[in-house]
DNA sequence: GCCGTTTTCGGCCCGACTGTTTTCAGTCG
């Protein structure tokens, strides 16, 4: 069983909180910023412990001898001792109990010496008897409270699917800006750095008056819940379980706001540092001189860019913001030029009713050409794929011929639009295509796929990746790691020798858009820009709706780092051609 | 426990809101 970035972050997080209950002081926050920077890396620390040891794994920033020696001893015993002693001291599940809102480690604690409490089993039955609200420092609110927490927990398990829920918090955000007084609504925290999942949204509204937005948030027909509210920020549930905060600020302080919302916390305590070694304070009002301890002058706080200059630094694009780099890059004046949300011309990945998609390929055509594309590629399903209807040779040479035709009645109605012949190939378990390489040659864009034996030994699938990309007709590997959010994990793959055949071969690796699939994750698409591998990104739409997907695709290669330059199809489509095989 | 243009000791981001312990600790972001 392989050991995860995500398993050794948790357990190193769990340390902290273990240190937070005993109030000792520091440790916790060193633990915890580790695993934070553990859980973002793009390196599989086993990988990197493989390579040089523990002294390779002091080289992350945060880490130091000591926390590297507890990763190593994980990696080696499958055990840490120390988290071990702590966890008898205090053997709580604390991964369920802290995803409870308002319970940390200092009330976990409590409630375990007083009434043995280990898990969400036990604590709602504390809370139902009667018995949590005898204990010292927890009263009928907080019964109420952590009753509706668990509730929470149980049912919605976690963090949303950016792409499925932000439509209704785009809604409540129209609704916001348009209460008397309100100047600008902005969607922060990790929906503007277009994470793949968010825990929550957080909106923020300037205003000079906050009493009328605040009472209007949150008295919305959408509001199920209240968790809090203050004059300049408040709480609440909406709906479908979604919890959203707002705040609202000023316009001298709007652009301090935008990027203490927006985070990541990481990059936000990183920049504060910053300002202190400067002399400065940064805080979500402004950018502050000061003078004996007192704020002396304010020096920045009405943009976001302002701040970032008086900081010394170039702007950063909020998808960057992790704190992973970015920041050396902006003292230097080195960061990317992200691709743009508006340079893409063509959509790599769709089906139509050839296969298994509801639209016909003219519709989808019509529909991109309104979406200001150039061009698409059609790639429906192989025969392989029986349950999506996928085609055999003799239905995709007849498809062609119907991608001509429509090809045929654009020209005739005097539009400049191409739609490209493609197809997703099945990729069979040794690595072979379900498509003729002679039929192959006749398509503009070949996109290959695993839709089977998601469990082959990581060799093995790797190697049979690699056999597809060898083949020349092959372009593109689409959603290269199989991972559907929340619902799947990827299958078991090299990924560092997937991209090292990607670049030898010269095939694409595409930035699925699809909303709960976005495969490849940021972390690889950095590794493909760094390795110099061209990416490419398709909606994989099934329906005319879906094609509006992209802009999801694009935040994904942004998060990435990628310049224009590494997306094929942000180039028209001669030179679209031209990048792939 | 970590770190260093204040460098091997002495600091460690900062503010809003809640509930309850009537002055503040705990949690969150």
């Amino acid at each position: 069983m392989r050991i995860t970035n995500a398993e050794i972050a948790q357990l190193l997080s769990e340390i902290a909180e273990y240190l937070e209950m005993d109030d000792v002081p520091f440790k916790p926050r060193a633990y915890q910023k580790v695993a934070d920077a553990i859980a973002a890396l793009d390196e599989e620390i086993v990988e990197i412990h493989k390579k040089g040891g523990s002294k390779a794994i002091s080289a992350i920033p945060g880490v130091g001898a000591s926390i590297a020696k507890t990763i190593e001893e994980y990696i080696q015993t499958g055990r840490i001792a120390q988290y071990e002693e702590l966890k008898k001291k205090i053997p709580v599940d604390l991964r369920s109990l802290t995803a409870v809102e308002g319970l940390g480690p200092k009330k976990i604690k409590k409630l375990y010496k007083a009434l043995d409490i280990k898990n969400l089993d036990d604590l709602e039955k504390a809370a139902a008897s009667g018995a949590l609200a005898k204990v010292e420092g927890f009263g009928s609110k907080s019964v109420e409270n952590i009753l509706k927490g668990i509730e929470f927990v149980k049912t919605s398990g976690g963090r949303l699917i950016l792409g499925n829920v932000f439509p209704a918090i785009e809604h409540i955000k129209d609704v916001l800006a348009k209460v008397k007084g309100v100047e600008r609504v902005d969607i922060v925290g990790s929906a503007r750095r277009k994470k793949e999942t968010v825990g929550d949204f957080d909106l923020l509204a300037m205003a000079k008056d906050s009493g009328p937005v605040m009472n209007f948030f949150v008295h919305m027909d959408e509001v199920v819940h209240v968790h809090a509210q203050g004059e300049t920020k408040a709480s609440v549930r909406i709906k479908p379980g979604i919890d959203v905060d707002v705040r609202v600020v000023a316009r001298e302080s709007y652009g301090a706001a935008l990027l203490y919302f927006t985070g990541s916390k990481a990059h936000n305590v990183a920049l504060r540092q910053m300002a202190i070694k400067k002399g400065l304070k940064l805080n979500e009002y402004g950018l502050f001189r000061m003078k004996g301890g007192k704020e002396e002058k304010m020096i920045a706080g009405d943009t976001e860019e302002g701040i970032y200059n008086a900081l010394g630094l170039t702007y950063v694009e909020p998808e960057m913001r992790e704190d992973v780099g970015e920041l050396e890059l902006a003292q230097n004046h080195k960061l990317p030029v992200l691709v743009d949300y508006d340079a893409m011309k063509g959509d790599m990945q769709m089906h139509t009713n050839w296969s298994d998609g509801a639209n016909t390929i003219e519709e989808l055509a019509y529909a991109a050409m309104a979406l200001g594309l150039e061009y698409i590629v059609i790639t429906d399903h192989t025969k392989r794929l029986t349950v999506a209807n996928g085609l055999d040779e003799a239905r995709l040479l007849e498809h062609m011929k119907a991608v001509d035709a429509v090809n045929a009645k654009l020209k005739k109605e005097g539009k400049k639009f191409a739609v490209l012949k493609g197809s997703e190939v099945d990729i069979l378990k040794d690595g072979s295509l379900d498509m003729s390489d002679a039929v192959l040659a006749k398509l503009d864009v070949v996109g290959a796929s695993v839709h089977s034996y998601f469990n082959l030994p990581r060799e093995a699938q790797t190697k049979r990746i690699i056999a597809a990309m060898e083949n020349p007709y092959v372009d593109i590997i689409f959603h290269p790691t199989g991972r559907v959010i929340n619902r799947r994990p990827a299958y078991d793959v090299d990924m560092d020798a997937i991209i090292e055949a990607a670049k030898r071969t010269k095939t694409a690796l595409e930035i699925n858009a699809f909303p709960d699939r976005l495969d490849l994750k940021d972390e690889y698409v950095r590794k493909c820009v760094r390795a110099g591998v061209k990416l490419s990104i398709g909606t994989d739409a099934h329906a005319v709706a879906h094609l509006s997907y992209l802009a999801w695709g694009v935040g994904q290669a942004r998060r990435g780092w990628a310049e224009r330059s590494d997306i094929v199809n942000a180039w028209p489509v001669e030179k679209m051609k031209k990048m792939i095989k």
